[in-house]
DNA sequence: GTGAAGTACCTTGACAGGCGAGGTACTTCA
DNA sequence: TGAAGTACCTCGCCTGTCAAGGTACTTCAC
């Protein structure tokens, strides 16, 4: 089974600044980690990823730079930024509410 | 705090079927369901919501007719159907499978 | 008897995020 | 030499959400 993108939509932030938490990374790496920890299932697209991180670089939760590449093709890191932590706290809160009230909701058994 | 629509995309045909799994309802008792259900902390719009119907009873997971009010404002009800049923049941699986990937990939401790 | 508030439905158009498709550039290894 | 892997990026479409607007009926307070 695959899951599909409008299942992660509005978690795609959340998951990209939780890895940054861990410490700087670039595209190619996270996206092979989603891909890794999911076995699979889950898997951002490319231009999901590069889109996500345009916007996340735009509201200051996270700043690139170029790492020095003496081989193999150049990589752009991020790193998340005081005010990306504050989101990424807000986020995993708001994951938490979410996957409670959705629990609720899909309770097959008594109503009422 | 305020969950925004984003979150539960992809996942309110899912509530819709599942509320619907517990017997007939219709629009407006699934949006005060959805709303009493969990706190006044997520909200369908009425107009997701009655996309949600119209979009689920062109695939033939649910069934409409109109309720005999004799009193009130005239009620539309929704069935599920057997196909409905089915799609429920994949949709939950979905649920269910996509909360335990996102807890991995929110997991801020040990990577690697 | 009127006007607000509640019940109940519906549509239109804008917007935003995901993604298919396409592209670039470099390295390694058969 | 060319395929496969690493690594980046953009354009334009599609789909789901929602703000805003509308209709129509009932109840209840003033």
């Amino acid at each position: 089974m695959s899951i599909a993108g409008d299942l992660i939509r509005g978690h795609t932030d959340a998951i990209i600044l939780a890895r940054l938490l861990r410490g700087d990374s670039y595209g190619y790496e996270i996206n092979k980690m989603i891909s890794t920890l999911s076995s699979g299932r889950f898997e951002l697209k490319e231009a999901t990823l590069y889109t996500a991180f345009k916007r996340l670089e735009e509201t200051g939760c996270i700043r690139s730079y170029w790492g020095d590449s003496g081989a193999g093709a150049r990589r752009r890191y991020y790193t998340i930024t005081p005010e990306g932590r504050l989101t990424c706290g807000k986020l995993l809160e708001e994951w938490k509410e979410t996957k409670e009230i959705m629990d609720k909701l899909l309770e097959t058994e008594e109503w009422k």
